[in-house]
DNA sequence: GCCAACGTTGGC
DNA sequence: GCCAACGTTGGC
């Protein structure tokens, strides 16, 4: 089982969005680095830590599970999504995207400033100068590390 | 709102 | 295939 760190923007999906949805898609991303791992590495059952960036408080909100992987993201063939991508076809679709299960909400966030503050993760993906990612793999330990600032 | 760090595009 | 120009991300 693997450990990811994925990154919404509050404004656009909230983990209290995932919350009343239960599951959605995690459609839109166009970086093939984060497209590849959503492809090849996902697993249905594994744990995603649910970051809110590009808001105030940022920090990892909540967890969800991969519920499925392999899907074709609709987006690319939505004319009127921003996410269109004229380049994919139902044949060979572009991007690939997973269907993602709500699991559970922090009573409070770990928010990022904890994060650097603790000396165990100072190697953590998200950390790092310029690391803009938006799905990182998260090592076992790190996720560990992360899960016992929960208590 | 700024801007550093990345990623992508497209002319050559 | 190089690389300048442009676009985006996301912390601050």
């Amino acid at each position: 089982m693997n450990y990811w760190l994925f990154k919404s923007e509050p404004d656009e999906y909230s983990i209290d969005h995932l919350k009343t949805d239960k599951k959605c898609l995690w459609e839109g991303v166009r970086n093939y680095q984060a497209r590849n791992i959503m492809r090849d590495e996902c697993q249905k059952g594994d744990i995603i830590l649910y970051y809110h960036s590009s808001t105030k408080e940022t920090g990892i909100y909540g967890l969800a599970i991969i519920n499925q992987t392999g899907i074709a993201d609709p987006s690319q063939f939505d004319k009127n999504s921003k996410y269109y991508d004229p380049k994919a076809t139902k044949e060979e679709p572009r991007w690939i995207c997973v269907e993602v299960k709500y699991k559970k909400k922090f009573k409070s966030p770990i928010l990022r400033d904890e994060l650097k503050e603790n000396k165990k993760l100072k190697d953590l993906m998200l950390l790092q100068k310029g690391s803009r990612l938006s799905i990182q793999p998260v090592s076992e330990k790190h996720a560990k590390i992360i899960l016992e600032m929960l208590k």
